[in-house]
DNA sequence: AAACTATCTGAACGTCCGTATAAAAAGTCA
DNA sequence: TGACTTTTTATACGGACGTTCAGATAGTTT
């Protein structure tokens, strides 16, 4: 995999133009990121890549190295900013004041819904790929340590306001949680299949149903006092 | 493939004995199922479930024909018996009287963790590849419709008990309440490493909660009258 | 026994895979 | 300009893949 020129400011010329190399591997990057939310590691090829992107074989291993390699890559490309998301809505309701159960749920929820109702069609595929990745364990786990410190600032929150909650009934209670959002990513033709009817056609249309059912859910199982 | 040398008990020869075949064949399925539900339909090889059958290359294709055609195989095999039990539970709690959305919950939920946290290991098995099949759209059409009959059935009753819910609605709750519960095999391991604490060996361990979590889920969402 | 069917083996086919690499091209800088 | 680096291309390699099949073996039927 190609080196960076330098630490920082590595793909700008000091003139400000873009690197020459650096289109290229955005290009890279986005081909793998769509390819990968719609078929899979497993079922993705080199070479599907490279005729995504419009670009030689080589050029994708120049840019993103192994296959495992440019999976990881695509991963952590976004993290921080959904992240970012997520903690700035927790900080809005919490800055409002008395905090509910429901609101921890909504501050997790809405900011994947809403890249997963983006226009941006790789911020979508961004949202699918997490969707395929996070509700099985068989990815490298080196992927898992990527979701795992936000989703413990949240499980934190909820400990907060059930005290008395166990740890096994605090992880449960989120990796619940994480399910029944990644399955509205995930599952919306069989939505559409069981309930007769089209499908919702963004994640978003979902919201208030995925919020009320794991709050309520939520508030079932973590015990008041 | 193989094609039946006869229509009624072709498996058994007049003395009752059975088929040569019939015994490699229930090995090449066998091993097919453990082989698809550790590692995915892509990943797995043919050679790799010839391997663990200890069978030759060729007599997976011939018991098991082609790739895909072992992997409905494998998946149809017992979606049967997996449907009988959950109308059996569905039957028995329909004779105490009275039902509630728990009850519901319980009768379609349990099963699955039953067959899951079984000693067979075949069931256990199964059980993981349901998890890993169910819980996105991309597998083969033909996948969804094995299981979604027995999915009407549970929101036929949902609907008894909430007679204003929407189809959207009952058809979300219900797939949101299987996204949960396949999360519980496929995520034990994430639950594990979030609560801090070693995993709860056995999907059933995780029964209470869940059926709470669905449960209080369930009754958020649907309009009480 | 002989004829027949079912089952199984071993080897091969053509294709595609991920990766590597030499050399060409493009851009940068003295 | 010419030396130098970065990027891109084209091609090749070894290996694994799914599938096929002729022929060997085992069991059944006549």
């Amino acid at each position: 995999m190609r080196q960076p020129t330098s630490d920082k400011e590595n793909f700008r010329n000091t003139d400000g133009r873009i690197a020459r190399g650096e289109a290229t591997r955005q290009r890279v990057l986005d081909a793998a990121e769509r390819c990968f939310a719609s078929d899979g590691f497993e079922a993705v090829t080199i070479r599907q890549i490279a005729r995504t992107a419009e670009v030689t074989l080589g050029a994708v291993s120049f840019h993103g190295g192994s296959k495992e390699d440019l999976f990881k890559t695509v991963l952590a490309r976004r993290v921080a900013t959904l992240d970012d998301l997520r903690k700035a809505a927790l900080a809005e309701v919490r800055a409002r004041g008395e905090m509910t159960i429901r609101d921890v749920v909504d501050a997790y929820l809405t900011p994947y819904l809403d890249i997963a109702s983006r226009g941006d069609p790789q911020w979508r595929a961004y949202a699918q790929l997490i969707a395929r990745v996070a509700s099985n364990d068989d990815y490298f786990p080196e992927v898992r340590e990527l979701y795992d410190p936000t989703a413990r600032i949240f499980i934190a929150e909820f400990q907060r306001l059930r005290p008395g909650a166990s740890a096994e009934a605090l992880a449960t209670v989120l990796t619940l949680t994480v399910a029944s959002m990644l399955s509205i990513v995930a599952s919306r033709a069989r939505i559409a299949g069981l309930s007769g009817s089209d499908a919702i056609d963004q994640p978003m249309g979902y919201r208030a149903m995925l919020i009320d059912f794991c709050t309520g859910g939520i508030e079932m199982v973590l015990p008041s006092d």
